[in-house]
DNA sequence: TCTTGACTTAACCGATAAGTTAATTAAAAT
DNA sequence: ATTTTAATTAACTTATCGGTTAAGTCAAGA
């Protein structure tokens, strides 16, 4: 929902593992969490933190827990970094300019 | 430098102001500051996450320290989200074979 | 040289994060 | 009905985060 839970979730190496995982295919809470050296409640809350962050949606089918992606959370972090990306070029004219005008005393 | 440093800088509101600002053409430490109803010391250390994730460097010039966005990090971070991004939408085809594969027992 | 201005660093505090093991839930299989 | 499997929740520990105020640095100006 909100870009702080977004990048907060990303920030965690164990998480952007998870979710490349998941985008290869990984389905089940069990098969994600066999890569990892830690215990399955801890890969648990890493999902929950992604859950929560809207990155993936984890339903229950029978006895497992299937993860899928959702584009819609990426999309808004990335829209976030693009736009930032345009005016950042623009900014070094600014400060040029804001550093001569100091210089020059106006 | 690394990504994980990256997002949890961008994971905070204050500091992705701060970048907003500076794109906006703000540029010594008490400019930025002056929005946030915080202390300096607080903006200050803000200003050195974004420093160590390589989001902005911040030089001495006389009594001012100036400020200045660099790209490379964002970018890093954009490259990031755009590779799984290309990946994503491959995986509800994976997701859904595995559970074909599943249900029919193979 | 002494002071002022612009920050940074230090010391501290409460809240949050990330891991652990143990207990619990819930569906499947026996 | 009981057990097994799959995963979450609880309880706890340790470390990091984000803020505060107070003290320190360091260049510029009087």
């Amino acid at each position: 929902m909100n870009l702080d839970a977004t990048f907060a979730a990303l920030a965690d190496p164990t998480r952007r593992a998870i979710l490349a995982d998941l985008a290869k295919g990984a389905a089940t809470v069990g098969e994600l969490a066999r890569p990892f050296e830690m215990s399955l409640p801890a890969v648990s809350r890493h999902l929950k933190v992604l859950v929560e962050a809207s990155l993936i949606v984890n339903e229950r089918r029978g006895k497992h827990r299937h993860c899928r992606l959702d584009v819609a959370a990426l999309d808004r972090a990335s829209d976030w970094i693009a736009n930032q990306r345009r005016f950042w070029t623009g900014s070094f004219d600014r400060l040029d300019t804001h550093l001569k005008r100091k210089r020059s005393g106006k």
